[in-house]
DNA sequence: CTGGCGATTAACCGTCGATTAACCCGGCGA
DNA sequence: TCGCCGGGTTAATCGACGGTTAATCGCCAG
């Protein structure tokens, strides 16, 4: 799961991407409100985490011309503010949760979780595919009905091929699936993790395009008929 | 983008339709299965929003049977029941998404959007020849619909040809399109792929113009009778 | 019958991905 | 606090595949 986060104080902002990372999550922050438009106008998240006290524009206005936009990610704001017109000034900017500063990460952590299941948890919650089911709510992956432990960086690189069903991804593409935009990674890391998801789910489950990048393999379990 | 909506509570199937029509999306509306049946008869869509709990028969065995006539429009199934069988039997009928009811208008328009995408994507640029088809977006080519692995040489010798139906080609202008201009080649590598290309897709597809160069076999897969 | 062109096949080579091992770091328990 | 443990990254090496070359075959035409 993909988090954008929107904070200028780069105390607080570390914080909430350490805690929230530590969760499995998958964590870009950004410190101005003109950097969170960009962010969302390359890539998709499926919660954002907002300060409404920006250097360079009010949290709000931002809030209300994203959602303008079209834009349909959760949103959940941070204030330092507290009074009731504020609180629903944001829920009517479109905001879907909000949280006074100071906050507790662990209450942070505990609303997004609620937010992501808000969105997941009202459709499939489990993705199925051949042998495999994986459910991103609880972040179980079972094989054959049978429980897998993953590690952090082997589920997202799962996550990330099971949710373009089929589609070759290149090692571009997973990697800022499995890390952010900002960190480079300058060796065959993906290789490595890809390795073991192949170890621990069976060889049928990625398949690599030779020149392009990798797939999820065929739902029935086929290994490779060639 | 033209959407079916099967839904028979006049509420539900009203906000619908106000929601997407406000997204741009063309809505059909129908109550029944009976109703459903007919319109897939008669009109393309694009996906189609199917209520499980419809008053003549069943959404599930509905899908089902449009899926063995052959429909490949992505269905998005909406419906109040929650248990893991059930999601499991709609994605086994052959659902492509779910979501619970009730559900967020604004969740429904990103999965239909999503839908849509993957819709979109996939069969843009799709070039047929006969039993031959090749997207060049996702670089899969098919024979008789089946994937057919071809290396980068081949699929790029596969496009030229198809590129330009019937003509001939000469060995000069293939070597241009599938190696740059200036690469210089003295051998026959050519020659050795479009070996590889029959031997992959049968002899029909490439015919070789004794003197001039190639060109691409007739659609109707009939095999040269000279 | 023969020359030549294209087909076929096999061998060689380079590149890319797979594999494995070593190292590093943070967390946790002794 | 120290040292172990597990996961993550780096790096080195291995191996498979695709691409090219080249040798040989077979067919068609002159």
């Amino acid at each position: 799961m993909r988090v954008l986060v929107c904070e200028d104080d780069e105390l607080i902002a570390s914080g909430i991407v350490a805690g929230l990372t530590a969760q499995g999550l998958t964590v870009e922050h950004v410190a101005t409100a003109s950097a969170a438009r960009a962010m969302v106008g390359v890539a998709e998240f499926d919660v954002m985490v907002l300060d409404l006290g920006l250097p360079d524009e009010d949290g709000l206005k931002l809030l209300k011309q994203l959602r303008q936009q079209g834009l349909e990610t959760p949103v959940l704001i941070l204030t330092a503010r507290d009074s009731v017109t504020d609180r629903v000034d944001g829920l009517q900017a479109g905001a879907d949760d909000y949280l006074l500063k100071p906050f507790d990460l662990r209450e942070l952590a505990a609303r997004l979780h609620t937010l992501l299941r808000r969105v997941a948890g009202r459709s499939v919650n489990l993705i199925e595919h051949g042998r495999l089911t994986y459910d991103p709510s609880s972040r179980e992956t079972t094989l054959d009905g049978q429980p897998v432990d993953l590690s952090r960086r082997e589920q997202s690189l799962l996550q990330a091929l099971l949710h373009s069903r089929g589609r070759v991804l290149s090692s571009e593409q997973l990697k800022d699936s499995v890390y952010g935009f900002n960190d480079e990674l300058e060796s065959n890391a993906l290789n490595v993790h890809i390795h073991h998801l192949r170890r621990k789910l069976g060889n049928g489950i990625v398949e690599t395009v030779r020149g392009l990048g990798y797939r999820l393999g065929p739902a029935d379990g086929a290994e490779s008929s060639k």
